[in-house]
DNA sequence: AACTCAGGGCCAGTT
DNA sequence: AACTGGCCCTGAGTT
């Protein structure tokens, strides 16, 4: 089997000494720790995760993330022989570890969607050695580390990532390996194939064509939808007069929210302690003194619901992004009409331009410098939009529906059914997200919770004041922390539980922009919308 | 130089 | 016969 110049095998099995992986066989008292079983080794995360396959255990890195060594071999067989499986079924089979073999199709779409990197597969076969995902393992296990830290002691929570690393390029086929080596198969012509295999190393089975480019219900719904949205959403005051923030995709570029951060509408920091929403900022409840028992048992909550009432109102952003696209969609002519996939990018865009409003008018973030508010934003605007959309679901979806921010509901298989594979990984492991969160009782100042603490990054490299950063991050976290425990006693342990969601999340937004980054690249996206701008920031 | 660990291969067992 | 999955070999990168 071995190709021609390779050695022979030697070793029989019976003549290899080596100590199976996980056995229970630590030394003996007398017995001097070997290097394999130090303590480093013992708390490594694939010892206690399950496979995101089939929920098997785990045996280690395999392909770009931890996975069983089963799945690690079926993927490995599936991708060396090229394979071409097909489902029975509805392309929906259940995996888990007694029923992953009934269904290769569904095994190895489920090994694409959590994120196995067919391009990890060698097509020369070499042996041994190590690939450019190193750095990603690494990471990887920082945060689990600093996941089982949070756990055991409560600390606050903290998003190690390096700004510098945190958004590498997709691997190109001549990244590593040659061209034939990750692409060997015939490549087509078409824009879409190329993104998909750009994405997934794999050609797109041909089954799920780019219908989401086409027309789907969501654009039609557009023009007979109603404008005010009072009746499904918490929607306060009148629609029409909440709607005068126009947005021209036109001029949007000088109205960005984040130019007007640099430019017009920063307030400097000597004028902060003159803002109306100051009572935030000096509610620290660490710092003051303590009162009384009455006060002292309400100061976390009253420091959230500081920082629920700068919150956008969701009817509000609705209205609004309805009637920007249906304006857009009425001056266009009949044959011009935006596709599903246009109108997504827009919904995402004005959802974007909202959250950066968001950040700017809270209290907290404008006591930063201005430098430091660009490179936070910058950092995790698209975990903040995932962040948004997953408490949307929570909130308002219908189980197997994905919940539009104009209010109109897509079915998730219809979503599954035609968009590319891709795409498709992306709403089911966000749906997963979903689920759980839902059984966790997620609220909303848990909500904006999150998102302060995925806003307040100490870790992203070009901050300049860390330890402010760090602070606010950390008030945040214990503020979390105490509302986690007080509000709903029939979770233990939901804070934890809050803050196991983020690498998720992370990872998600991740995803999120390297396939808005290649639609990019084939032009599929408004070149000057403030999401093409963020994109560019990145790759810049 | 020794160690690590993620890639590939082998092969008994299963379908 | 084809597939599965546990175990082991390999070798670039790390310590």
């Amino acid at each position: 089997m071995d190709p021609p110049g390779f050695p022979p095998l030697q070793a029989p099995i019976q003549a290899r000494s080596s100590v199976p992986h996980n056995e229970e066989s630590l030394p003996t008292e007398a017995a001097p720790t070997s290097p394999e079983l130090k303590t480093d080794t013992d708390t490594r995360p694939e010892s206690e995760e399950s496979c995101p396959v089939c929920g098997d255990r785990v045996s280690g890195y395999h392909y770009g993330l931890l996975t069983c060594e089963s799945c690690k071999g079926f993927f490995k067989r599936s991708v060396q022989n090229n394979k071409h499986y097909t489902c029975t079924e509805q392309q929906s089979c259940p995996m888990n570890r007694t029923q992953r073999k009934r269904c290769p199709y569904c095994r190895f779409q489920k090994c694409l969607a959590v994120g196995m990197k067919t391009e990890a597969v060698r097509v020369d076969r070499m042996r041994g050695g190590r690939n450019r995902f190193g750095p990603l393992y690494r990471r990887d296990r920082q945060i689990k580390q600093q996941r089982a830290h949070y756990q055991t002691n409560a600390a606050p929570y903290r998003i190690k990532m390096e700004t510098t690393i945190r958004h590498q390029p997709p691997l190109t086929p001549n990244d590593h390996y040659p061209a034939e080596l990750s692409f060997n198969t015939t490549m087509s012509s078409s824009a879409f194939q190329q993104c998909h295999m750009y994405n997934t190393g794999m050609p797109h089975s041909g089954v799920s064509a780019p219908n989401w480019d086409c027309d789907m219900d969501v654009n039609r719904g557009l023009s007979s939808l109603p404008l005010p949205y009072s009746e499904r959403l918490p929607f306060t005051g009148h629609p029409q007069e909440k709607c005068h923030m126009s947005f021209d995709y036109h001029t949007a570029s000088t109205s960005h929210p984040m130019h007007r951060t640099v430019s017009e509408s920063y307030t400097p920091r000597s004028t902060q302690a003159s803002s109306s929403n100051v009572s935030i900022v000096d509610c620290d409840p660490d710092q003051v003194s303590h009162p009384g028992p009455a006060f002292s048992s309400f100061q976390t909550p009253s420091f959230l619901d500081a920082l629920i009432e700068s919150e956008q109102d969701e009817g509000q952003l609705c209205a609004k992004v309805l009637s920007s696209l249906q304006r857009e969609q009425a001056n266009r002519g009949k044959h011009d009409r935006l596709n599903t996939f246009s109108i997504m990018c827009k919904m995402a865009d004005q959802t974007l331009f909202g959250l950066v409003e968001w950040a700017r008018n809270s209290a907290l973030f404008k006591e930063l410098k201005v430098e430091d508010q660009m490179v936070l934003l910058q950092n995790c605007w698209s975990e903040l939009l995932v962040l948004d959309y997953l408490y949307r679901q929570v909130t308002y979806g219908k189980e197997g529906c994905v919940y539009l921010v104009t209010g109109q509901q897509i079915e998730v298989s219809t979503i599954i059914s035609q968009a590319g594979v891709t795409l498709s990984g992306l709403v089911s492991r966000t749906q997963d997200l979903v689920a759980k969160l839902k059984a966790l009782q997620f609220d909303r100042k848990e909500f904006v919770c999150l998102k302060y603490l995925v806003l307040f990054n100490p870790d992203v490299k070009a901050v300049l004041n860390r330890r402010q950063v760090e602070q606010t991050q950390e008030r945040v976290n214990r503020a979390l922390m105490e509302h986690a425990r007080h509000s709903h006693a029939g979770h233990a342990d939901k804070f934890g539980q809050l803050l196991l969601r983020l690498p998720e999340v992370r990872s998600i937004s991740l995803q999120v922009e390297e396939y808005l980054y290649q639609r990019h690249l084939l032009g599929d996206l408004p070149c000057n919308s403030l999401l093409t701008e963020m994109l560019h920031t990145k790759h810049n």
